[in-house]
Formats: structure tokens, C-alpha cells, sequence
RNA sequence: GCCGGGGUGGCGGAAUCGGUAGACGCAGCGGAUUCAAAAUCCGCCGCCGAAAGGCGCGAGGGUUCGAGUCCCUCUCCCGGCACCA
């Protein structure tokens, strides 16, 4: 088939991926000879059409795949569905239509979008997490959690809607309203079941350390967000009691401290506003009463936290200090959280730099018990020395003095744990799960709850518990409430007739584990089988920076509970973690008193720019009025400044798109949109698609029947050329072993430039061409795979470019006769200078010291010293 | 506040072990082609300077024959966490 002398690239890419179609060419077999490798990119959720970030994402863990594949690895890569989530009962309460059909028609959809992305799927393994045969497997880890203590239910503070009757995600409240309602949100005590990941808090932690390929910023989140910290806890005897007469917290009020060596400093304790002992004061205490409610009512928002004003008030209320017996005043702080440890804490105002402003703003006492060297100790300002416990050592604390950090901690830990009333202990900031939902589009959580049995786990052979999928919300409270088939059941226990727990999971479950089930399609027996021995754990994950912490947290943790459950062995999901960043686009938008903000989308304006081109502003196409100018933003529908991929893939076809996102940035970083950007891109897909057509026409017929290259002594320029893609090579394998695909762009790029240079007028010649555009196809093929799949094909170097195997650089042709030097003197560059390739450093010294470039820099003095660094630059020092 | 990451032409970005800073591309300028335009092709393209040359990788200092790269001080930007006791 004679090539077409213009580049379609509609006409290319479907060739392409029919042939892939029909060839079944990304299907994933297991095969022990050969080594496995699993590239999965987090996948998507069926919002309705996939955005520029999911083009990205899926662009670069294809090109790992199919570089992957070349290079004779047995690879895997899955796509499927992160089905469950509120927006899909959003969008049915907003077009009356079941989520699950809004579901199943987006996924439909989007599929077509993937593939005409040419990505190199096995769409066999595609799963959806709303469907029974996935998440009957949810269902049934659950059980065997609850059975183990990991899974436990336990009463939980909700967002509640009083108008619609319903629970509100975060999201959903705004500005203290509910979203649909505008009703003021209230907070409700419900029960709901919560996994232990606590249990695994010092492992999950500890195996940070063994994912060497994951980003340090990514481990370092993790390691933040669970928050160890290693301390004392003990507690300030009291006798407060309440009004039946019982002692409150048993008259014990605990705390939690890491600075144990400053206890004899204690000079008040703070509670939270929802400790007891807030509680009980505040009784008779109408002012204390209004603070508390003040401090509840509070934003939780972080701007506020960070600029709020530390506050309290006393609760005339006095604990015994555990080791001085002193009496210690308790008051209510705005600053402590009932969320973490007891809620309360000891106050040491010398040493601790909040206690000090707390206790200056309200006139209590400040007691010094660490003195660093002879520094000088004064209450008039905080020094940082002061909370120095490397360096401090105890002073007026009784028998404790004179001890440093260390040795203070353990004797003041001793004597708690002799008056049973303390001990050290390591304090979480990571809190249990609450995966509990009250929502419809999600995975039955399975239980069933009986007037005389309570909460019975459903048995084994009763799962799946299936949603039923024809159900409308309307936004007030679950659907699954109206739904009498589901809801009515009989006790597992007793047989008598019984309710379904209708709450959900949280989708995070729906992710913690989908990368397993990928490797075991299809068994309708078992979560996972000995197809997924063979392929977890997955080799490379790609993803966004945004699943940081909860996502690859809570993945990490379902597979630690899969392993104590005996369905795996390995330990952490992941080796290798790549998150890509985000995709940028200019920003603009025009504010009037009117309308608020209205937005403009990029192609609704055009550009003014500065004398050098820089973007100033920018006027409506629409009136010929200014509009503001926000610089570049994340890609958003709100700001109208995304960019549709299927427009993308009409125009200038899906090889444009995804070369002009692998070159425009390194993976990790942002990317910024241009439309400049992918016009250079397409163009050079034109020149390369021209190359091709000069190959056909005038290289092929040149060919010998037998070829000499092995054994030709090549002329200067056909040396040259060799060289330059032999080298361009070795650098796009350097750069594909560091993921950096957009200097393997950038190679790719120099070689045809170097091609389209090369003579192409002898029989030599064509042999040298064929091979350097071979190397050229193959080393482009990853990132633009339709276009080489289909020259690869039409030019006569095979059938199917994916089964090529991966070119590596020659010696022969990196080689060289004669190598061109730097000329420094005094370590400032002057020239060059040519020298035969297996000069020695003396010959080398001599020739550079000869050349022009140094003979006028020297100005006739001696060379004192002369550096000679092998195949760069000789430095002549004088 | 703490912890990370970063600052290189008009722009996106290269520079592997301390060894020619600005690869590759975009934008811009000049030219060829064209009735004209688009497309395409060729050339130029950090700053100062007529040139020789000098200066240049956020700022300042240091180590070195030689620093974007190593060390110290400062500064600004981005991300994460945050009254965490």
C-alpha cells in the first residue's frame, strides 16, 4: 500500500487501533518466563467525560506500558470504573433519572474516549466498583474485619439537614447551610461502623521507610498525617463530682504530654469546651456556659484557626498536681481539641511557648524548671530557648534536678507508674475510620438489625448484598428507606423478621483494594486468586498529588488487613508511586456589581501582549472589552477554561495530544496549556509522517538486497548522523529509566531533525536512514503509538512496531576518530581544540596548550597547571 | 509556625559525577516561495557593546583550576500540615 504524502491523522489513528482491536494486542496473559510488570493509573470516576488531567494521567502510564512491552516485559495495564459517589445522586436528583444509569451510560461513554486515546488496555479486566460482583468482595472483607475487632461501630457526629431530612457530606455545607436547603446545618450523634486503622498506625508508619520509589513529599504526608508522637500520659487527681455524687472521669484528669522533664512547671491545666469538666462547670457558671457554646459554634476552618485569638476562662474547678500535690487551677482553652488525647493539657507557661502567652494574657503564674547553660530567665518575653530540650537540664524540681531531657522523662514516668497514675505512651494523630455512609449510590454495608438479636453480620452465602439500581433520590434522606424488598429481612440468628442497615460505604472502600481484583477477573469465588500472586504488587502507580494521604493511605492499610487475612503475602500495594501534576490553563474573567464574576474562556478572548510577548490582558471577542487576566489555573468548569479532549483528537488527532503533554513538562510538574504548544507538536508529526513518505519514495528503492552497514566504513557525514541518533538514543533510555518523557521528546525530535539533514543519495546512505529511522519510530512509538504503528508497518520494518524489540545504542556508531575539546584557561571557556580519540593526556596538554584559542588567552606565560578532563575540556591554569 | 519542593532567556523547559549554561520547542524578527495569504522551507534570536570583549542560572558570601550543581547567610514563590499538647 503506497503511504498517503500528507499525514490524516483520523484516518492513521483508526487504522491503528482496529489493528489493535482485532489482534487482541494488549490482552495480559500470566506468563512466569518472562518478567511481569503492572502499570496502573488510579482510575477515573464516571463523571461523564474525562478531562485533560485524566489524558495526562492515562498518556504517561501508557507510555511506561508500552516502553514496558518493548523491552520484553509481560505487562499489565487495567482500566476500570470508581463508580459509587454523590454525584451520580446528584445528577439524579437534578434529571430525575436512576445514578446507576447516569453511571453506566458516562462509563459507556468515557470508555469510547479511552480508546480512541489509543491507550494500550486490557479491557477483559475492566470492573466497576457499583457492581455486585466487586463489591460483594467489600462486603465480605468487612465481615471477616468485624470478626477480628478491625471493623466496630460506634456513635458519630454527621452534618444534618432538619429540611430535607438528610445527612450532608463536608462539601455539601456552605457556609454553615446545607446546599439545597440553605436550612442551618445541625450536628447529630449517629452510629456508624469504623475501621481500626489505628492497629495499624506503627506499621503503616514504619513501612514509609520501604518505598524507596515513592516521592519523599508523598512519604512525608503520610508520615505528618499520622502523627506519632512518644510521651507521658497521666493524670491530676480530683474529687469533683456531679450532681448524682459520682466522681467525674472517675477523679482523674488525663493528659498527654512530651515534655514529661517540665511537669514540675505545670501551673495550670486546659480542657476542651466539650470536656466534662467544662461541662460540669459550666452549670452554674452562665458566662463559662456562653464561652463553651461560643467555642463549639466555632469555624473549624483553617484561615480562622490560624489567626483566632487564644482564649479562656476559668472553671473555679482545682486538680492535685500528681507530684508536687499543689493545687492546680483548671480553665477552658479554645486552643485544646477534645479531639486529641484526653482533651485536655498540662500548662507549663516557662517552657512551652502557647502556655507562656496564655498565661501572660490572663495573669497566671510562670514557673522556670529548665535552665539552658547561664541564660538568663525573664517573663517578659518568650526566648526560644526556652522550649529547648536538647540542651536544658532540670532546675528547681526537687529530686529531679540537674537531669537532661531524657533522664528527667524517665524518672518522672517512673514515679507516675509507681503511683499508678501514669505511663509513657505514644499518642496518634491518625483516628479510626468511619466509613459509615447515609447515603444511596454506595456499597450495603451488611448488617442486619433485629429487635432481639441487635446487629447481625449477614452470613457468607447471603452476599452479595445487592443495591438495588432503579432507585430516584430526591435529596431528602436515603431511597432505601422507601424500599421495602430491600429493607425487610429475617435475623440470621433467630429468623425473625428483621431491617437492613441501609447505610453505605464510603467510596474510599471502593478503591482501598480494585488494583487486586484487576488480576482476578472473573472469580466469582474469591476476592483474589493465584492470578494475582503473579501480577501484585503493582510495579508502577501513577496518580494525582490529591490522593496523597487518604487514597494511597487507605490502600496501604486494606492490603496490610488482606495480608493478616491470608489473601496475600506482600505487604505495601505500590512499589513505585508517580503523581503527575495538574494541567493549567489561563485564567480570565470580568467582575461587575451586576452578575458577580462571569468567566470567559480562553478561546472567548484575545490575547494583549507586551513588547516581549508576555500576556497582559486580554479583551472579549464577544463586546471588545477588557476582561481581567488571572494567569494560569487549574483547568475547571466553573472557570470555563478547559479543554474538551475529543475536540483535541478531531482536530489534530490523539498522538498531538499526547506528545505535546509527554514534551511540554516533566511528569511531575505542572503543565500549562497552549494552543502554540500543540500546534508545534502536530507539526512535528507532519515532518515525521513527510520523513516516512521520503523513506517510501526515495530511501526503500535504494536499498541492497544484502546489507554492508555492519561492515562499511562510513563517510564523515553518514558517521555524523549515526552518531547523533546513536547518541540521542542512549540519552531517551537514560531519560526513560528517570521518567523524564520530555527530554525523550526532545530526542526524538533532534534525530529527525538530524534525518531530515542527512544526505539520502547513495545505497549507504539509504541503509544508514533505515536504521536511524527504525531507532526514531520506536523510541517515539510510547508516547505517539498510532502514527510509528502505522510508518513501522507501511515502510517495511515489520508488521507491529509494539513487538519490536527496544533499540539500544551501538558502540560502533557512537564511536569517533577525532574529538573536539574545550579550551579553558583560568577556568573560563576560549575555544576548542580537536584531538585524536586515543590521545593521552600529555598529547592532549600539548595540543591544547598549541591551539589558537589558549595561545592568545595565555598572553605568553607559562602554564602552571593543566587540567584535562577525558572527552570534555582541557582548563590551562597560568 | 513546622515540614517539603522550587527560583535558569519573552515563554515551557534542558544541563547525568563539579566540566562549553540556555538543548528541544513556543513566541518574535529577517528572508525564500506565493498575485496574495495560509502552509512550508532557510537564517537570526540571554543582556551590554560598533567590535574586541565583558556580564549573566533569586541576592550576598565561601570552597575549587573550574559552581546552575557543594557549603553558609538572606529572600521570594509553590505545596502539605497545623493551637497536636
Amino acid at each position: 500500500m503506497a503511504l498517503p504524502e500528507k499525514y490524516d491523522h483520523t484516518a492513521t489513528e483508526k487504522t491503528a487501533q482496529q489493528y489493535w482491536d482485532k489482534t487482541d494486542a494488549f490482552r495480559a496473559v500470566e506468563d512466569t518466563a518472562k518478567p511481569k510488570y503492572y502499570c496502573l493509573s488510579m482510575f477515573p470516576y464516571p463523571s461523564g467525560k474525562l478531562h485533560m488531567g485524566h489524558v495526562r494521567n492515562y498518556t504517561i502510564g501508557d507510555v511506561l506500558t508500552r516502553f514496558h512491552k518493548m523491552r520484553g516485559y509481560n505487562v499489565m495495564q487495567p482500566m476500570g470504573w470508581d463508580a459509587f459517589g454523590l454525584p451520580a445522586e446528584n445528577a439524579a436528583i437534578a434529571n430525575k433519572v436512576p445514578p446507576a444509569q447516569w453511571t453506566y451510560s458516562n462509563i459507556e461513554y468515557m470508555k469510547g474516549q479511552l480508546k480512541s486515546l489509543g491507550f494500550a488496555i486490557d479491557w477483559s479486566r475492566e470492573l466497576a466498583t457499583c457492581k455486585p460482583d466487586y463489591y460483594k468482595w467489600n462486603q465480605w472483607l468487612f465481615l471477616r474485619m468485624l470478626e477480628k475487632g478491625i471493623a466496630y461501630k460506634k456513635t458519630q457526629t454527621v452534618n444534618w439537614d432538619p429540611v430535607d431530612q438528610t445527612v450532608l457530606a463536608n462539601e455539601q455545607v456552605i457556609d454553615g447551610r446545607g446546599w439545597r436547603t440553605g436550612a442551618v446545618v445541625e450536628k447529630r450523634e449517629i452510629p456508624g461502623y469504623y475501621l481500626a486503622i489505628t492497629q495499624y498506625a506503627e506499621e503503616l508508619l514504619g513501612d514509609l521507610d520501604t518505598l524507596e520509589n515513592w516521592p519523599e513529599r508523598v512519604r512525608l504526608m503520610q508520615a505528618n498525617w499520622i502523627g506519632k508522637s512518644t510521651g507521658v500520659r497521666f493524670a491530676f487527681p480530683h474529687d469533683i463530682k456531679d450532681e448524682s455524687g459520682s466522681l467525674i472521669n472517675d477523679g482523674k484528669l488525663w493528659v498527654f504530654t512530651t515534655r514529661a522533664d517540665t511537669i514540675m512547671g505545670v501551673t495550670f491545666c486546659a480542657v476542651a469546651a466539650e470536656h466534662p469538666l467544662a461541662t460540669h462547670a459550666a452549670k452554674n457558671n452562665p458566662e463559662l456556659a456562653a464561652f463553651i457554646q461560643k467555642c463549639k459554634s466555632g469555624s473549624v476552618m483553617e484561615a480562622d484557626m490560624a489567626t483566632m485569638e487564644k482564649e479562656g476562662l476559668p472553671t473555679g474547678l482545682f486538680v492535685t498536681h500528681p507530684l508536687t500535690g499543689e493545687q492546680v487551677e483548671v480553665w477552658v482553652g479554645n486552643y485544646v481539641l477534645m479531639s486529641y488525647g484526653d482533651g485536655a493539657v498540662m500548662a507549663v507557661p516557662a517552657h512551652d511557648e502557647r502556655d507562656f502567652g496564655f498565661a501572660k494574657k490572663y495573669n497566671l503564674p510562670i514557673k522556670q524548671v529548665i535552665a539552658v547553660g547561664d541564660k538568663i530567665f525573664s517573663t517578659d518575653a518568650w526566648q526560644e530557648w526556652y522550649g529547648d530540650k536538647e540542651h536544658g537540664v532540670t532546675i528547681h524540681s526537687g529530686k529531679y534536678d540537674g537531669l537532661g531531657y531524657k533522664a528527667a522523662v524517665d524518672a518522672i514516668a517512673d514515679d507516675l507508674v509507681a503511683k499508678n497514675i501514669g505511663e509513657k505512651k505514644t499518642q496518634w494523630r491518625l483516628r479510626d475510620w468511619g466509613i459509615s455512609r447515609q447515603r444511596y449510590w454506595g456499597c450495603p454495608i451488611p448488617i442486619i438489625h433485629c429487635d432481639d438479636c441487635g446487629s447481625v453480620p449477614v452470613p457468607d452465602d447471603q452476599l452479595p448484598v445487592v443495591l438495588p439500581e432503579d432507585c430516584v433520590p430526591d435529596g431528602s434522606g436515603n431511597p432505601l428507606h422507601k424500599r421495602s424488598d430491600f429493607l425487610n429481612c429475617a435475623c440470621p440468628k433467630c429468623g425473625k423478621p428483621a431491617r437492613r442497615e441501609t447505610d453505605t460505604m464510603d467510596t474510599f472502600v471502593d478503591s482501598s483494594w480494585y488494583y487486586a481484583r484487576f488480576a482476578t477477573p472473573g472469580n466469582d469465588k474469591a476476592m483474589v486468586d493465584e492470578r494475582a500472586d503473579y501480577w501484585m504488587t503493582v510495579d508502577q502507580y501513577i496518580g494525582g498529588i490529591e490522593h496523597a494521604i487518604l487514597h494511597l493511605l487507605y490502600s496501604r492499610f486494606w492490603t496490610k488487613v488482606m495480608r493478616d487475612v491470608g489473601l496475600v503475602k506482600y505487604r505495601e500495594p505500590f512499589s513505585r508511586l508517580l503523581t503527575q501534576g495538574m494541567v493549567l490553563n489561563h485564567i480570565f474573567s470580568r467582575r461587575s456589581d451586576k452578575t458577580g464574576i462571569e468567566w470567559f474562556s480562553p478561546d472567548s478572548v484575545d490575547l494583549i501582549l507586551d513588547a516581549s510577548g508576555r500576556v497582559t490582558g486580554a479583551t472579549a471577542k464577544r463586546d471588545g472589552q477588557p476582561v481581567d487576566y488571572g494567569g494560569y489555573g487549574t483547568m475547571s468548569k466553573t472557570k470555563l477554561n478547559g479543554v474538551d479532549p475529543n475536540a483535541m483528537i478531531e482536530q489534530y488527532g490523539a498522538d498531538t495530544a499526547r506528545f505535546f503533554m509527554m514534551f511540554t513538562a516533566p511528569p511531575e510538574q505542572t503543565l500549562e496549556w497552549s494552543d502554540a504548544g500543540i500546534e508545534g507538536s502536530y507539526r512535528f508529526l507532519k515532518r515525521v509522517w513527510a520523513f516516512g513518505h521520503v523513506f517510501a519514495t526515495q530511501i526503500r528503492p535504494q536499498l541492497p538486497t544484502t546489507r554492508t552497514l555492519a561492515s562499511t566504513k562510513l563517510d564523515d557525514k553518514l558517521a555524523s548522523l549515526r552518531r547523533e541518533i546513536h547518541l540521542n538514543l542512549k540519552q531517551a533510555n537514560y531519560d526513560l529509566g528517570k521518567q523524564q518523557f520530555n527530554t525523550v521528546a526532545s530526542s526524538c525530535m533532534k534525530m529527525l531533525n538530524a534525518l531530515e539533514k542527512a544526505p539520502r543519495d547513495s545505497a549507504i546512505a539509504a541503509e544508514v536512514i533505515e536504521e536511524c529511522f527504525g531507532i526514531l519510530l520506536r523510541v517515539l512509538s510510547p508516547i505517539t503509538p498510532h502514527i510509528t504503528h502505522t510508518l513501522w508497518a507501511d515502510l517495511g520494518y515489520g508488521e507491529d512496531i509494539l513487538q519490536a524489540a527496544w533499540p539500544e545504542p551501538l558502540d560502533a556508531a557512537l564511536a569517533q576518530d577525532e574529538i573536539e575539546l574545550v579550551v579553558q584557561v583560568l577556568g573560563k571557556t576560549r575555544g576548542s581544540v580537536k584531538v585524536p580519540a586515543g590521545a593521552d593526556n600529555k598529547a592532549i596538554e600539548a595540543l591544547a596548550i598549541a591551539s589558537e584559542a589558549a595561545q592568545k588567552f595565555m598572553e605568553g606565560k607559562p602554564a602552571k597547571k593543566v587540567i584535562v578532563v577525558p572527552g570534555r575540556l582541557v582548563n590551562i591554569v597560568v
